[in-house]
DNA sequence: TCGATATAATAACAGGCGTTATAATATCTC
DNA sequence: GAGATATTATAACGCCTGTTATTATATCGA
């Protein structure tokens, strides 16, 4: 039997949050036959139709072959068509197609179902703090890859950082 | 060109750090021929030595099998071994093998300069708060997933929460 | 003691992801 | 205008991870 000792590391407890969620998430999105990749996708495409493969990869956070991938599979499923871009012929632009759109509504509610279950027993002011915070790190984690491999320069920061 | 008009999710918020913050890592801990993964369970074997695959995988909140597999990819670059268990023929008691000392110290503090990294521009009393309210996320998906499908039972939390 | 049940580990399968390399197309510069 | 350079998308490769099913071994109960 193994036991906790040592305290729960920052580090570790996000991977193991985003992985446990991502479980979660993940048996939902089965229920209509998807991956929380894809779900997440769909969602990011509703917001802002006809984006490129790479913008989307941009927005999601992940590698435009990433994005190439889910939307092969998300097209051959038929909820999502690669059109052509007129002016750049190298381009895909993305839309959702029609039977994209009831997916989509049913697993919104779920959504916020997850938001919910979550949050238990986190009062809100806590929430947004966290929110804050996940938002500094992001930034400071894109720069950090961004900037090569070495130790990130520190950001000055002229607008509040964290709450 | 995309721009980002709606207020970031906490929910793609906690997937994209930890993406991000796990390429970062797996840069690093490529530099001595291993992965996040991998560099993550060294870690919690070192500080647990004898575990079975299946303590092991609790304590690393993944699944019994991804917790063999590493063992594998670790047994066949020798920095792990596994021993059998006299009691029960059916487990495994893993070791550290002495290749994975010098390892484990090098990212050791490399591990130190990722949290330093992450942690730029938010204060302490944030980050406090931020793995407060994690614990508690992962307390709450980690009910969920047990309890089965149906939305999970709210917690009655008698200790304080978060903060 | 024997049969039913539970448990540790693993195999097969599928999906996600980054890195490196490559093809096709644009753009920039002389 | 042509060659150099940049950019979008994709293929190949490898690793991470969960789900379902299976094997070997323990344990429990009649």
């Amino acid at each position: 039997m193994a036991n906790y000792p040592q305290e729960e590391d920052v580090l570790f407890l996000i991977g193991d949050i985003a992985r446990l969620i991502g479980v979660y998430a993940d048996r939902i999105a089965r229920t209509r036959g998807m991956s929380k990749a894809q779900w997440v996708l769909l969602i990011k495409l509703a917001q802002n139709p006809g984006l490129s493969q790479k913008d989307l990869a941009q927005m999601m956070a992940v590698e435009p072959i990433t994005v190439g991938r889910l939307v092969d599979r998300l097209e051959s499923h038929g909820l999502v068509e690669r059109v052509p871009d007129e002016q750049d012929r190298r381009v895909w632009r993305l839309q959702l197609l029609p039977a994209a759109e009831p997916v989509l509504a049913e697993l919104a509610e779920r959504r916020r179902e997850i938001v919910t279950m979550i949050g238990q027993g986190i009062d809100d002011t806590t929430i947004a703090t966290m929110r804050a915070g996940m938002v500094r790190i992001k930034t400071n984690v894109s720069h950090a890859l961004k900037g090569g491999d070495s130790f990130p320069q520190p950001i000055t920061d002229s607008t509040k950082a964290a709450v």
